[in-house]
DNA sequence: CGTACTTTTGAATCGCATCAAATCTGGTGG
DNA sequence: CCACCAGATTTGATGCGATTCAAAAGTACG
């Protein structure tokens, strides 16, 4: 008799894996500061964030750190399913928990079940979508069109969960943590933006 | 009898695609200013650029245009397969071709042929990939830095080919045309940069 | 040859990075 | 419980680099 499938599995893992994978999945807590994965390392578990924050970086040939994502939920470093290697770190910011599944578990349902592929592929498209809008906000102009432009793509009707603090999310926005706060207090005091219980979020404003 | 493959078929259509799909498709010249699709519309037929030079853009609050992407080759929009409406215009900026095929071909072959679908989503990670490159390139503080992380991603051994000249590629590094002039100058004053048959060649340099 | 565009250079201005320092916060161990 | 520490938050001052506006020169194309 296989695993049974942990109660604990998020309802979008749900819907996109086979059974077969669903009863490989397993849990594990993750701590901030902890490293899910190091760049040029072999990828072996594909990885799906249920809770907590992740970010994914590369660090630049003078040492400094670049943010490629920062992610609350969903799968970290997708592409790791075709790469020899990863071509990234993923750091954890927040405490929180991960789902680990066999890559090669992954690769074979693909190729055994069509409906599977397919709903992988909407995955990926909506992956894409993200990321283009990711790169659009990165061209926009100033701190405070950026941080609109964020939480009016990724965030729900407004309101924008704010994770781990302000400071991560400047380096998502490839911003200076003290020209982020400026721009908060900005927006604030003009009345477009409001903080309660660790979110941000958008009200009318002037 | 179906009709035949076109000839004119790129190697990397022939690959991907399965034979019933590849006799659907259209070549079609394209010239620039070309609108191929606009935000909004709903999509009929996958797009793939296989000459000149193609900007999906959008047009922000203000009416300033943000380009996502600059393509020279390949699919354009790949996102349309299950989007209801284009998130986005895709201008012509260099005169080309784009082969066509229709979207409903594309679904019914992925739902039909395991095949095909690993190697779509093979296609879909490569884009993942190189979007998460553009980020970390937008990330970067100073338009040297971008543009030399533009010629090391996307160029080839060091030489990345110029397309319709420098301005649509300040556009793509998210700085203005004035400001890369200047950067390219300066690289090659430096000796790190050289600009040969609308090409730009990094040197080992100072 | 004229038109439209790119390329190039100059000058003024502005926003953000950077450095610095003070305050606040949550969590730890005594 | 309190002292303490590490990190986040906040505010200030300064300088650099990019934007912006402007204008001239080069270039492709009909």
């Amino acid at each position: 008799m296989p695993d049974p499938i942990d109660s604990r599995l998020p309802e979008t893992l749900r819907k996109l894996l086979p059974v077969e994978v669903q009863t490989l999945c397993a849990f594990s807590p993750c701590t901030r500061g902890d490293v899910l994965f190091r760049q040029g390392k072999k990828p072996a578990r594909m990885l799906y964030l249920t809770r907590g924050e992740v970010v994914l970086q590369r660090v630049g040939r003078q040492g400094e750190s670049v943010v490629l994502q920062r992610a609350r939920r969903g799968f970290i470093g997708e592409a790791s399913l075709e790469s020899a290697r990863y071509h990234c770190d993923a750091v954890v910011t927040a405490s929180g928990e991960v789902v680990a599944m066999p890559i090669v578990s992954i690769r074979q349902a693909l190729a055994a079940d069509s409906a599977f592929a397919r709903r992988w592929v909407s995955m990926l498209n909506q992956e894409v979508k993200r990321l283009r809008a990711q790169c659009e906000r990165l061209s926009l102009r100033g701190v405070k069109e950026r941080l609109l432009h964020l939480i009016e793509t990724e965030g729900d009707a407004g309101r924008l969960p704010l994770g781990s603090g302000l400071k991560s999310m400047a380096a998502e926005l490839g911003v200076s943590h003290e020209a982020l706060y400026r721009a908060v207090a900005a927006l604030e005091k003009q009345g477009m933006l409001l903080r309660q219980e660790n979110h941000l979020i958008l009200t009318g404003g002037v």
